[in-house]
DNA sequence: ATATTAATTGTACGTATGTATAAAAAATGT
DNA sequence: ACATTTTTTATACATACGTACAATTAATAT
């Protein structure tokens, strides 16, 4: 129940949040404008808690106990369960976007009149979300198993398509331009495919370290390439003529 | 919260479930050997439940009003929460293990001394369960979306790895024999990629639907081949050099 | 100084949850 | 015919849930 709260302790001072050295806090407005440093805190364990037990195993208790403030303050900033589970979503989801579209900007502006190549395309997607995953920060690394815990749940489904369809679909736009041979369907079939691997990836259930009977977990990263040279090809298999 | 329960009325009679036109049940031994035929039926409907709400979205109370029984009577069946669940999950993995596993014979003994085709594993590992998952039957398109589902969170891994690694580890060996270039680790990537896509597939979540603008959803069995074609490729570039 | 606002603590409420116990009734065995 | 077993209904319990309310304290504004 109560997991690290290290990182909040070497941010704050005594009475804005629970700290090892520090006896409990007192009520009262805590110096400064801290709510929203507050909020980051909120969110980062409701992140962890999210990612490790699913919306319906974590409750609004849970994530005030998980990062030492009481119940209410929960629901003071941020409202209703669902509100809560929406801010942790889009909070990264933002960040996640826009570096995806920096890229994509980028790739377009390089390729000028050509067609961009299918490997820089799923690189430039599947990139930014692995590295995130896979470094250093634990919460990229609860955000991305939370990512892929939701894949396939209707609750998930929704919130991925509020924040994450727009940008999809024009990623989905370039790849078909990219394999003028294959049929849009497939492509957003074989788009479907890569998410879904990234994810799985993401998600460091240890299954594949499991299957292959490694000692140790193959990092996110050292998958990154791997998935790409899978996905390309299969990808450009798509195009080439059945 | 009642689903339609029209099966369990078209096959039991009036003191066994409650169907439409009979009054409410009445306490007492069914007639017949019926249990096997109840457990199966709770097992439907708290499959269907699972899927749709996830585990900690289901209530014991929900399955049972979900298959018109009371409360206790999930519990007399199959005891605490986590049996119930591992019994739902268990049912058709046996199903599908199996399948798997007499295609897998098959095609050793067809390939005798020579390696498997690589298409051939893909078909005859995904194939079973995009059928099972767009043949008519609601129990296991259920099911399929419940396995999606459960995919990326540690429980449904735990799950998994009861049921599902032992043949899983067959067919990788069987692939990185096919694939003598590759590297094992990545087959293992591979795979873990492909049932990522199968599973995603599965759930039909509607997402490829949305994301292609498309009126009607592409049925798994239409993916199908789509989704050999994708990883086949991707599986031979994995043992072609770099 | 004093009033106002912000952020927190503490408590409470109605409901839902998993599980257990008791009772009842129908089928089966002798 | 009667006792036993099986399967169900009915009820109860301790706990956990999401949300709301009231009280309290510190910072800010006037």
């Amino acid at each position: 129940m109560s997991h690290d709260i290290s990182h909040a302790s070497l941010i704050l001072d005594t009475n804005t949040k629970q700290s090892a050295d520090a006896g409990p806090r007192k009520p009262g407005r805590p110096k400064g404008g801290r709510s929203d440093q507050t909020r980051e805190i909120i969110l980062d364990a409701a992140e962890r808690l999210f990612a490790d037990r699913g919306y319906d195993g974590t409750s609004i208790r849970d994530v005030a106990s998980g990062c030492g403030l009481q119940i209410h303050s929960i629901g003071y900033h941020f409202g209703p369960k669902e509100s809560l589970f929406d801010a942790v979503v889009g909070r990264r989801a933002e960040i996640m976007t826009r570096l995806r579209r920096e890229a994509l900007d980028a790739s377009r502006k390089k390729a000028g009149a050509q067609t961009i190549p299918v490997r820089e395309l799923i690189r430039s997607y599947v990139g930014p979300f692995i590295k995130s995953a896979s470094h250093g920060d634990p919460g990229w690394r609860n955000y991305a198993a939370l990512m892929g815990r939701l894949a396939n749940s209707p609750l998930g489904t929704e919130i991925i398509a509020k924040y994450y369809d727009d940008t999809a679909r024009d990623y989905i736009t370039e790849l078909q331009r990219s394999l003028a041979g294959a049929e849009p369907e497939d492509v957003v079939e074989g788009f479907s495919a890569m998410v879904a691997a990234m994810l799985g990836i993401c998600a460091a259930t240890g299954r594949p370290q499991r299957l292959s009977g490694r000692a140790a977990p193959r990092t996110p990263e050292d998958s990154s390439e791997t998935l790409v040279r899978f996905h390309t090809a299969g990808f450009l298999a798509l195009a080439a003529l059945p």
